[in-house]
DNA sequence: GAAAAACATCGAAAAGTCTTGATATAACGA
DNA sequence: TCGTTATATCAAGACTTTTCGATGTTTTTC
């Protein structure tokens, strides 16, 4: 037992802790953390994603893909277009949080 | 050019974007968010961190040591113990953010 | 001084992730 | 229909991270 009496109640659960691990290490990457910035704001394609986040589309593909296969991002088909859109609405809290301490 | 106008000014600069995603990929492990959470709150030896978050005590040795190497803890010797604690303040308002949406 | 306790570190294996180039699919235009 | 555009997927290689057992260091106790 531990000095300090720590009450389980108050403690994340496990299930929690994983899905959490989860969702940080999905977006810890500077691309993403970039991607995710815009789309919080701007609902963009694909094209448009990868421009400004310079890197070519094969790229914004697979990290916004990613992103999409676990839940924090949804698409939009229109033609040939794709456009994305935040669906976890935690991220824009933790964007607040990472914006307020490695932000300019 | 995009079609909606990104200011620049409005978006973290590249260099916070890594630090950024650093801090994340760090922490995004289940293990590790229990230790922050009960760090947060808690001044705990090595020993004690690993017998609450159920780990042995090398394997909390190394998450504890991977952390404090990238400055988000700092540790305190006292005879043969260890204590740990949180030196990043950024890792409070993130574990906010975390418990708020995947806390019980 | 010898043994034990508390941590840290090392090296290797396993697992996961990123990047890249190539190819695939689907929609549009001529 | 044919070529082009927009996006997605695939597979291989490079890289990073995690895990584990074993060993090392320092401090305390006997």
């Amino acid at each position: 037992m531990v000095q300090v009496m720590i009450r389980a109640k108050d403690m994340m659960p496990q299930a929690g802790l994983e899905e959490a691990a989860e969702c940080l290490r999905t977006i810890a990457h500077p691309v993403r953390l970039r991607m995710i910035e815009l789309l919080l704001d701007h609902r963009m394609t694909v094209g448009e994603i990868a421009e400004t986040c310079e890197v070519r589309p094969n790229v914004a593909s697979e990290h916004l893909g990613k992103m999409r296969d676990r839940g924090l991002l949804t698409m939009e088909k229109d033609g040939r277009q794709v456009f994305y859109a935040v669906a976890e609405p935690g991220l824009r809290s933790i964007m607040n949080c990472v914006r307020s301490r490695f932000g300019a």
